[in-house]
DNA sequence: ACCTGAACACCGTTCAAGT
DNA sequence: ACCTGAACACCGTTCAAGT
């Protein structure tokens, strides 16, 4: 009976979207800090080190990982200039809070995320915002407020209060409202 | 030569306060992702293990530390009811601000914290936004979005944007004006 | 009560080797 | 290029034992 160990070698099965999607489901059902690499290459079934085939550390799978979670945000009712500003801005952070919810811990995962779907993001904000009446400057800065408010309330949040979290965008826009009337 | 090995037993040369004060050190020296069990231990002299007769476990030590961090913020600039309530919020939030730019990857310590200094600070914002004309309800959310807003500022901050950090609250403070006006 | 050494069950990451 | 096994340098925590 000669031993049916797994050789080396190419399985050409697996790909970087692959190991994405196995982190998101642990992220999903586990939380931020049991998305490990050993975890990872488990549920694929590749040794840990395998990993490293195709993400250069950790820190860039989690990049990987905020990616792909913020690539779940954006949609018509953000970008659609038809609609009134601030309902634009609730559907955004409301959109936002549910996706951030749904995976535990992934707050912190955002924070130091700067790729392609953070930017698009980014970018709406800031056409939302000047569309309120806020000049360029004002609106880079209420932009990057309002993504504050949106990732601390959640960070911070000891239930689920949507009624608090509502109450806050408001206070804000308004602070912004009166800004751009000044 | 008889080897001169440590043995175990009482020493009475430690307390809590000098585990608290070792993690503080570290916590500044090398941020929170190296304030370690293990390195607390090495600092005061003792086995890992002998940390858990002043600690049930790693959270606890680092609730203390968040303690020790929030007890350095309050002083009379921001109690004294004399002063405008906007001076005291922004005295506030300078200081913490400072507190946690000075030790680095704090503010996660900050999150899920509540002991007495935590309570301390809030309460004080409490009786601030009360001033400012804000009902019960509304200073309670208020505070609590003050508070977000100081914290999510400093987590999501690139740079040491200090001019950034005061339009903020300025504008998070017109916003509740806007409301206590209402 | 306070401490030690040894161990357990984890991490991320590197290295040498096999295909 | 893609993969494996073994190892290294860490973690937090538990257990049995010594004073």
């Amino acid at each position: 009976m000669g031993a049916a160990v797994t050789r080396p070698g190419p399985r050409r099965t697996l790909s970087e979207q692959a190991i994405l999607d196995a982190a998101l489901a642990l992220l999903a059902e586990l939380g931020a800090d049991r998305v490990t690499i050993r975890g990872i290459a488990n549920r694929v079934g590749i040794a840990p080190n395998a990993v490293y085939t195709y993400f250069p550390d950790k820190a860039a799978v989690l990049h990987g990982l905020a990616e792909q979670l913020l690539g779940r945000v954006l949609d018509d009712r953000q970008t659609d200039a038809r609609r009134p500003w601030r309902d634009r801005v609730h559907s955004l952070a409301h959109d936002l809070r549910a996706e951030l919810l749904a995976h535990p811990g992934s707050v912190r995962l955002l924070l130091d995320n700067d790729g392609p779907n953070a930017r698009a993001i980014n970018a709406t904000l800031l056409s939302v915002l000047a569309d309120a009446g806020l000049d360029q400057d004002a609106a880079a800065r209420g932009a990057h407020l309002v993504n504050v408010l949106i990732l601390g309330s959640i960070a911070t949040a000891n239930q689920a209060a949507t009624d608090q979290f509502e109450w806050s965008i408001d206070r804000l826009l308004d602070g912004l409202s009166t800004y751009a009337a000044r």
